[in-house]
RNA sequence: UCCCGGGUAGCUCAGCCGGCAGAGCAGGUGGCUGUUAACCACCCUGUCGGGGGUUCGAAUCCCUCCCCGGGAGCCA
């Protein structure tokens, strides 16, 4: 098929020239003896508006050319002497592929909420903000390697498959091709020596253990794929299954992840308001959620870095202002990570050396011996969007943690084995990808920044 | 999982101290010589989320279940 892309087309209109074109019809608007339609191939943000008039051996075919039908038109380029737009396509001959019927295909020239959208996981994409977020979620993914590769980071395939049950990181998902109705047993138990895998196994909650050892052999890794959690979360920022970065340092300390957490950050939000200016320029007017200067703004201005003690401190200014304590030793509540980075600070906050027991076993202990070596970056509107530490390398102190943690060293003795060979400080942090895409875009929910959102009683599509 | 708020036409919502089920948009038909979610006129549209109860009578009051949204917890 020699068709050009309406990216191609806009990007260097060239007049005169016959062209093709494939896409699907977005609206049509008809007047005595002229048609419009405004037609849009997922390559771009802009629709082609493709005129039809009367005479063309095209008009006959309006009438297949409903919205959402798929058609070729094929015609030429001129500028369009209406406003909207500064180039058009005058039709000679339409081809239409598949028509969608106006009585039942859900997508109306009109708005719809993002709930209803949801529903219609199949056609949602067909919509302009769709179409902007996922271009944008390709982006960002694309902008994840660009940023790890030039810094010579090696990109590594951690397991989706594991028997590590004890990371820390919440409930998790089964794998098993054991019968459901009449599973072996052993003593009255389930006996999973006959499983696949002869063990428990489960889907990954988090790539980090294995890239720390990939890391104390390749220096500089990352992984970037899809991660799972079962924990019964329902809120705008969780999912079931959901894609996680998460960088590994050898021979690095929590001050060099905290600088790569930052550089990282900021060339996304510098790379995303480059190339994705017009994906943003539409969410903007649309959502009035973010903007675009916001986004390059973020790529200029270095985070704010604050110790846990010293947010506490911070945060016991507004005492009367929470509903939950502030407290040294208490987890900072949602209202509180806010307080810091919507009143206090006005925008990204690195809080770091938590206290220890709020915090992993694999983190390591300062040499006060009650705060830990982490870092969490928190981010306005979102909360927590990349997680942080530098490991403990030392292997007492590690043995002892998983002691007070009640973790026995079974699955995860190969973990604790680095400390005995060739042990290093290195540290890493994670990122959740779709937090990232949701705070770019600033789409409220969580589940509309994925193609397919996973969660609690949503598997539909 | 907990706390709030919702579920009425294809979509967005009004009606809710009980008494004939409504509007806008979408869709259909016609009109209009360049439209921009076109415009104008007319027409069509219902398991009032499911089940049970109170009542002469329930979209409306009560119970219960399901689903959706917001917030919280868990976290990325």
């Amino acid at each position: 098929m020699n068709r050009l892309k309406i990216r191609e087309i806009l990007s260097r209109p060239s007049q005169g020239m016959p062209v093709d074109v494939c896409g699907w019809v977005r609206s049509r608007r008809e007047s005595k003896g002229i048609a419009f339609i405004a037609l849009s191939d997922g390559s771009c943000q802009d629709t082609l508006q493709l005129v039809i008039p009367e005479g063309s051996a095209a008009f006959p075919r309006l009438r297949g050319c409903n919205t959402g039908a798929a058609v070729r038109a094929s015609g030429y380029l001129r500028e369009s002497p209406g406003k909207g737009q500064s180039f058009e396509m005058e039709v000679s001959a339409m081809e239409v592929f598949g028509d969608a019927d106006p009585v039942t295909y859900p997508l109306q020239k009109k708005g719809h909420t993002l709930e209803f959208l949801r529903e219609i996981g199949h056609l949602r994409p067909r919509t302009n903000t769709y179409g902007a977020v996922f271009r944008i979620r390709n982006l960002l993914a694309r902008a994840v390697h660009e940023f790890f590769q030039g810094r010579g980071f090696v990109w590594v395939h951690t397991p989706i498959i594991t028997a590590s049950d004890c990371e820390g990181a919440g409930d998790l998902f089964s794998v098993t091709t054991l019968d459901h109705e009449n599973p072996p047993r052993h003593e009255g138990r389930i006996d999973f020596s006959k499983d696949f895998f002869g063990a428990r196994s489960y889907l990954t909650v988090s790539g980090q253990l294995e890239a720390e050892f990939l890391s104390m052999a390749l220096g500089d890794v990352y992984t970037f794929g899809p991660t799972f959690r079962a924990e019964n979360s329902n809120t705008s920022r969780h999912l079931a299954e959901f894609w996680m970065i998460e960088p590994e340092m050898a021979f690095a300390d929590l001050q060099d992840d905290m600088a790569l957490a930052e550089d990282f950050f900021r060339f996304l939000c510098r790379t995303v308001a480059e190339q994705g200016e017009h994906e943003l320029a539409f969410l903007e007017k649309q959502y009035k959620t973010i903007s675009i200067a916001g986004i390059r703004g973020l790529g200029d201005k270095p985070f704010v870095r604050i110790t846990y003690t010293d947010a506490v401190r911070e945060l016991g200014k507004a005492a009367g202002k929470f509903e939950f304590p502030v407290e040294w030793g208490l987890d900072l509540q949602s209202e509180h990570e806010r307080y810091l980075t919507d009143t206090v600070f006005c925008g990204p906050v690195i809080v770091t050396d938590y206290p220890r027991d709020i915090k992993a076993f694999y983190m390591r202990l300062n040499e006060d011996g009650r705060t830990v070596a982490a870092m969490d970056v928190l981010v306005p509107r979102i909360g927590e969007i990349m997680g942080g530490s530098q490991r403990e390398e030392r292997l007492e102190v590690l043995e002892s943690r998983m002691r007070a943690a009640a973790i026995s060293g079974g699955s995860l003795e190969w973990y604790v084995d680095l400390r005995r060979f060739g042990s290093a400080p290195h540290a890493g942090f994670g990122l959740g990808f779709e937090r990232l895409v949701q705070y770019i875009t600033g789409m409220p929910n969580i589940r509309d920044v994925i193609p397919c959102p996973r969660a609690p009683l949503s598997i539909r599509f």
